[in-house]
DNA sequence: TCCGAAAAAGAAAGCGTTTTCATGGCGTGC
DNA sequence: GCACGCCATGAAAACGCTTTCTTTTTCGGA
């Protein structure tokens, strides 16, 4: 294999060696004035900075990241980069990343079925540390590969690992607020929850405390006021077309598992000439930007997804900067946001 | 400051020593059995990859990185990451990273006023790679920054670099697409071109092209049939709210420059009772997901997002491997889809 | 049975930084 | 005016890997 040109890494290949002939000193000088430039003469350090202005130099990344033992590089992990509700938390990360001079990974974990590829295999041996998001049934194999040594923060999991901070969203809050507010004009027996999948965490704590809801109010509460699914605006179609079949949506609410849910039955109600929210009041659940889009306007539990995201790099480089520290669970508030498709 | 003991890299901080004393061979042969598996033994490939699994190693990507003179990591930066648009191109992207074996650092350019920070720099001693996506004015501070020796691709955008290769949608098709269908059943004085940014690359093309078949027409345009604002709901909101108080909008049609323009027009019809697509018909640009969960949908461009996001990182890979390759500008297909707003 | 070539394995030289340790120059306190 | 200590700098080791360049082993053919 023939051998590159000596200096040709990016940006020109100027290395710090080229730096301290230029500024004529030795290589430990330039390297003190870019990283404890106290430890150098204020005239020494302006020659130096001349030189690496001159050359455009640009300290090479592994080169450092081997000496150093670290880098400054997170990595984030999502079941799929899809729609705002990933982009919205993704641009959270991204924020606070920049803010604190990490840099963002990123990797969507939808392309194998979870387990850990050759290509996540070389980002462990780049990043300091771990965001991850993942569906439950993925969560074991993950696990397994996982190394108590790299920083992880999970998200919207109960996962319970010695070491493992995780980030959580109070569902309990909005969900109740949720409830409350449906409850206050609609009587209790047509109230109805249309979640996720079953296995979910975020689904599972809302129907919980939902249902939590119904029962406060007295009401015996059926089956089939729960139904679950998936995340996608197909299944609230479904489920609204089948409910409008068998019994018909008269007086009635539904608070629904996340935000498309919600605009699948609104669309599927509106199609079927059932009234939003004259005949059927729907609440939706993240408030991504896409509720104030639509007509009628859709309520929707907020989410803060911009903090969450926020939140797991600062979690991550807490973390990276201390590992001694304890693991930490953040929980984030939820807020029902009232517009149009509830309003009686 | 105090030593980390001997292997405290994440991953356990198992080195290829530690491997090496483990299988009885030096740590050119676990290295080989790594890269060039075969220019070893099986049974001693056996051996090395038993103590690997044993011992649960990492390859440490900043060693690789130094030693290779390039690691497996491609940054992108966006001018935000924000809504359906950018999240799909990054899922684009994404894909195809992983099927080619690199790695995303995802950054957005949002947060400081477009000139390359002390993070992109490091970022720029990491990454092989360079994906651009940015506004215009921008454009000329990256220019200085960049390095002749990183390959890069820039998104959208009228650079004729050397060097430089760039992904563009075909604006023209599209946008000729859509004039002709609204021209079919609408007189062309009463067709409208509501775009983002004038100074916006496509919005400036599909201004254009759409100008071209008015007078195909053998109509004569007036100025106000073309509005120029920013890429996003509430400026298509207002340009409707001002045309509906000014003139009035019937029998009318309107092109917006995105998905979000075209809602907001949308909107902002409905909430004045013009009928859509009755009175106003409308098509949108992108085609993004929300424009099939709107009522009425949404007819619309479709920009083949995910397919410029892969066709980015196919280019910069090939260039990362072959830098003598000549700069490429790859054009993909734009194709109207008719839905209910643009009906007749 | 032995020779020579090809295949397999090892030794060691980098890759570009950071950081420890060593060194020389200088100012300060007596 | 002298010793001491501090400060600015340089020399060199270490980080973990890839890749030459060597050395050792194996094997086929005479």
């Amino acid at each position: 294999m023939r051998r590159l040109k000596a200096n040709s890494m990016s940006k020109g290949g100027t290395s710090i060696q080229d730096v301290a002939r230029e500024a004529k000193v030795s290589i430990a000088t330039v390297s003190r004035v870019l990283n404890q430039p106290d430890l150098v003469t204020a005239e020494t350090a302006g020659r130096v900075r001349d030189a690496i202005k001159l050359l455009g130099y640009v300290p090479n990344a592994y080169a450092q990241g081997l000496s150093r033992r670290h880098g400054k590089v997170l990595g984030i992990v999502l079941p799929d980069i899809y729609g705002e509700f990933y982009s919205e938390l993704l641009r959270g990360a991204d924020g606070e990343a920049r803010r604190l001079g990490f840099h963002l990974l990123v990797s969507s974990d939808a392309h194998d079925h979870g387990s850990p590829t050759r290509t996540e295999n070389l980002a462990f041996g780049l990043i300091d540390g771990l965001a991850l998001m993942m569906t439950e049934p993925n969560m074991e194999l993950w696990r397994e590969t996982l190394d108590a040594a790299l920083p992880t923060v999970v998200l919207d999991a109960d996962i319970n690992e010695p070491g493992v901070d995780s980030v959580v969203v109070d569902n309990a809050m909005g969900t109740h607020e949720a409830a409350e507010h449906l409850l206050e004009k609609t009587p209790a027996s047509n109230c109805f929850f249309v979640g996720g999948p079953r296995e979910n965490f975020d689904t599972a704590q809302r129907a919980e405390e939902f249902r939590k809801a119904l029962i406060a109010k007295g009401h015996a509460v059926k089956e089939d006021q729960f139904a679950f699914g998936e995340y996608s605006v197909d299944w609230g179609r479904r489920w609204a077309a089948d409910r409008i079949k068998s019994g018909g949506l008269k007086n009635a609410a539904v608070l629904a598992g996340n935000d498309e849910i919600a605009l699948g039955i609104m669309q599927a109600a509106q199609d079927a000439g059932v009234g939003v929210p004259k005949d059927l009041r729907i609440v939706g659940f993240d408030d991504t930007r896409i509720a104030t889009i639509v007509r009628p306007a859709l309520s929707a539990v907020r989410v803060p997804l911009l903090d969450i995201g926020a939140a797991v790099v600062r979690l991550l480089v807490e973390r990276v900067g201390n590992s001694e520290k304890p693991a930490t669970r953040e929980k984030l508030p939820t807020k029902l946001i009232v517009r149009e498709s509830s309003r009686v």
